[in-house]
DNA sequence: GCAAAAGTGTTTCTCGTACACCCATGG
DNA sequence: CCATGGGTGTACGAGAAACACTTTTGC
């Protein structure tokens, strides 16, 4: 009655998508591969997981090893198992979707990386085994998901202009936005945190900084607010 | 260089939660389980995913062996990977969220299965492993998407009087519908094909049934529209 | 004083919402 | 003729969208 153990399993490893939004743009988090198969081509961060840790946990611990951030935003994207996805044997891949606050960042390469680096959604290298269908996937996921979800806070700094943060949606959404409605809309949920501070020794009229205002959003949440921009 | 194929690899499963809508009642189909562990509990349908199969395939697979169904709405819910979730040893679970047009299906039992039945989502039986987060799971994801995909199609006949579809919304999201309101959107959309035929024999008045025009929704789509109600 | 970005209100229009009665059919 | 569900239009209000000028600061 255990004959469903002797099916041959399959390897199971998480990869992730990391974006972080720095200078205006939107960049991804890449790693060279130090090990074949496509040895020496960039990569999605990831590795194989272990027999005693979740997914998500596999997922952290491989960010961590391989590029050394951690305690950034970690959700699960979706599960690639096409058969010949990777040309070793079959592996099955769940790939995670991560946003990180670049500034003050830095990056170290380890573990199956060979390097590590940070490149511009518009201008990357070619990815190896099927990297680029989970990077498109977490594309599409995160377009989709900006506008109804705060997930832009997790690519700003913790204090940031109104500017910012506009800026990061019309480079998300791809499309230009209105200041001042854009500014009404955000101010009227009353989930930013105005600081009392503005930017120092600018060549123009300083901004005030926010931050975003974490546990109202939860509150609210719980009271069926709905965030939508 | 190989040393990562000697990581123990977990089993991998596919478990689909299959909606359909009968008698203005969401039902889950379920599966008595012949096996142990959870030896004659009810679960959801699924099973090992073979090697040359994707995940999908396997799902497909699974659902024709245990039930009969084939030919539905499919798609990737989640993936389970906690590493207790299934008593025996490390197995990690590839959800999938199915839909099916319920009128005229029969099911049968066979495979692992010892029985076959729909479920109202209000009165089920306690599920085996933690079939029942992946349920949650579902309900969640079936609430959010039926409101901006037209999916709620896939869970009546092909012809449907407004009334069904509009009762089919009332249940899923939990809230009644004004009928004016409910129409006049959805009619709007263009979406819609008048049959031109009406129920029969019915003891008031005949309503109209209508068809989904996939074909029409697509081309939509492709030009940026977007479903809502 | 000029360059560069910050900050601010009003009008218009679209769309969501609320709401009540007549129609067709079978028994 | 009555019970049952099918089908229809309008008025109101909230929120989205369009739009231009003044303020602050460093050089």
């Amino acid at each position: 009655m255990t004959y469903t153990y002797e099916f041959p399993r399959p390897s199971v490893t998480v990869d992730c998508v990391v974006f972080g939004f720095d200078e205006g743009d939107l960049k991804i988090l890449l790693v060279k591969r130090l090990l074949p198969p496509f040895q020496g081509q960039w990569a999605l961060p990831g590795g194989f997981v272990r027999m005693d840790e979740s997914l998500e946990e596999a997922a952290r611990r491989e960010l961590e090893e391989e590029t050394g951030l951690s305690d950034l935003f970690l959700e699960q994207l979706y599960t690639f198992g096409a058969v010949e996805r990777d040309p070793r044997t079959r592996v099955i891949s769940v790939a995670y979707f991560a946003l990180v606050k670049l500034q003050g960042k830095n990056l170290r390469a380890s573990g199956d990386a060979e390097a590590t680096d940070w490149f511009s959604l518009r201008d990357h290298p070619e990815l190896a085994f099927d990297h680029r269908d989970i990077l498109d996937t977490a594309i599409t996921r995160l377009k989709g998901k900006v506008r109804y979800q705060p997930i832009g806070f997790e690519l700003l700094p913790t204090r940031f202009k109104l500017s910012q943060l506009q800026h990061l949606y019309e480079v998300v959404l791809e499309k230009q936005l209105d200041k001042r409605n854009f500014r009404k809309k955000i101010q009227s949920m009353g989930l930013l945190i105005d600081t009392g501070e503005t930017e120092k020794q600018v060549a123009h009229r300083a901004a005030k900084l926010y931050e975003f205002d974490r546990g109202k959003y939860e509150a609210l949440v719980e009271r069926g607010f709905n965030f939508e921009l």
